[in-house]
DNA sequence: GGGTGTTTATTTACCC
DNA sequence: GGGTAAATAAACACCC
């Protein structure tokens, strides 16, 4: 029976992550700095692992994937997908390094080829996408053939692709709206008088897209992770107060659009290849947003200043500012033997050779020097190509792109963590992963 | 009345 | 810390 105690750890751990930014950079502190010790003392990795590593083996090839081409399905491909159907919020408070170390200090846990941060939005309803509502906006009008689209399709294709839309307040719809309005990228194209139907169309502004074809994908803004509300009524669990739930941090996406231009990766949505297509470079208007119009005006339904709703609905504003504790009973030794039974199911899998240096490391006719760093990201290639030679699939190859990418960027030097954290599928750099434990 | 579009205000997060 | 993008929220007008 496993004791765990719940308090100290995570407070310490807490102390040492507050601030608004820290959740992101505290992802390599995380991933060098909490001991075995640490880890297993502290509940917060069950969560996380509780969360990350359930319904991983159907998962864990079979996802879509923003590099990877879907034949069928016009929805935008799931970045960073994982399971979340039980429930439980996506990394609370720590992003998928962090998490995946206190994963790693479980024997068994990490050596089987786990995607611990995969989420299908269009099925998932408790995780909000991280994506922008441009970004969203953009990828309905992509997903659509015609050239113009009405606000009623955008809502649809929204709803359709991304399951958190459809039980989240209409709230959403106000601000695609807001965005459609205020983004310059943003053109309307008034109805004809002749035709039939409510509003106007909207399209993408092709000079914005050439702008972003030219220059990368400069700046892009994280999302936190947020969770329905409806999962919060649900689970009336009062988790450990976190500044900021980020299952991607900013870092992660500059370096995976930077692959993207560098490969030429290909994408479910292809944000070069569709015209007016923009992805998180969205210029708006510089009047608009921002602390420019600050008038005093008190609050429009008269009352003072109301605290905005926390950015996870899990974690209530007040709640945010303290230290919790887990104020109802889970039964966590339950949760893990099951989240455990469910992990040992893949010890059938056949296990990693390990890397050898001798090994040859050409992929695509691209020789990549083995031996530059001991246990880094030279262990992924050799691990990949040699899974190539058994049928590698394409989530594969992508995280081998992807890795070597980042090694000939010069982020070797990286956590692990870091590096395959922000670029490759998951599920595969859980695999990495193990070889390096070997 | 409901959907749509615009405007204003505020807060939050990120970058420099 | 300032500037700014993005999100959130609300009010309002217009149109079918």
């Amino acid at each position: 029976m496993l004791s765990l105690s719940c308090t100290d750890p995570l407070a310490r751990r807490l102390d040492g992550a507050g601030g608004r930014d820290n959740n992101n950079k505290n992802s390599n502190i995380c991933w060098s700095s909490i001991s075995v010790d640490d880890s297993l003392t502290s509940l917060q990795w069950l969560q996380e692992f509780l969360v990350l590593g359930v319904n991983m083996p159907q998962q864990a090839h079979q996802q879509p994937h923003l590099f990877r081409q879907e034949v069928d399905s016009d929805a935008p491909a799931s970045p960073f997908t994982g399971d979340t159907t039980i429930g439980l919020p996506l990394t609370l408070g720590k992003s998928t390094a962090a998490a995946y170390s206190r994963m790693q200090s479980l024997p068994g846990i990490v050596a089987h080829g786990h995607c611990p941060d995969e989420v299908d939005y269009k099925t998932n309803m408790h995780i909000k996408p991280p994506y922008s509502y441009a970004t969203l906006i953009c990828m309905a009008m992509q997903a659509s053939k015609e050239s113009k689209i009405t606000l009623s399709c955008i809502y649809k294709w929204i709803t359709d692709n991304f399951c958190y839309y459809r039980h989240a307040d209409p709230i959403w719809q106000n601000s695609i709206r807001n965005t459609l309005s205020l983004n310059k990228c943003f053109i309307k194209v008034p109805r004809q008088k002749d035709e039939p139907g409510k509003g106007n169309f909207w399209k993408i502004d092709p000079q914005y897209a050439e702008r972003l074809l030219s220059s990368a994908y400069k700046k892009t803004r994280m999302s936190p992770v947020q969770i329905n509300p409806t999962l919060q009524n649900r689970l009336r669990v009062n988790l450990q107060p976190q500044p900021r739930c980020s299952c991607i941090n900013s870092e992660s996406q500059r370096f995976l659009r930077e692959f993207e231009e560098a490969t030429g990766a290909d994408q479910t949505w292809d944000p070069h290849m569709a015209e007016g297509t923009m992805l998180g470079s969205w210029r708006v208007d510089s009047g608009s947003g921002g602390n420019k119009r600050k008038q005093s005006v008190g609050t429009r339904n008269g009352a003072s200043k109301v605290p905005r709703r926390s950015s996870s609905p899990l974690f209530p504003v007040d709640g945010q500012k303290e230290i919790g504790t887990l104020k109802e009973d889970i039964d966590w030794v339950d949760l893990l033997d099951s989240a455990l039974n469910r992990e040992l199911n893949l010890e059938s899998a056949e296990p990693l050779r390990p890397i050898m240096k001798e090994d040859d490391l050409t992929v695509w006719g691209t020789h990549i020097t083995p031996g530059e760093d001991p246990v880094g990201t030279d262990d992924i290639h050799g691990l990949v190509e040699n899974q190539r030679s058994n049928d590698m699939s394409d989530f594969d190859q992508e995280t081998f792109l992807a890795t070597a990418f980042l090694r000939a960027r010069g982020l070797k030097k990286r956590s692990k963590a870091t590096v395959i954290s922000s670029v490759a599928p998951l599920s595969t750099w859980a695999s990495c992963l193990t070889l390096n434990c070997q």
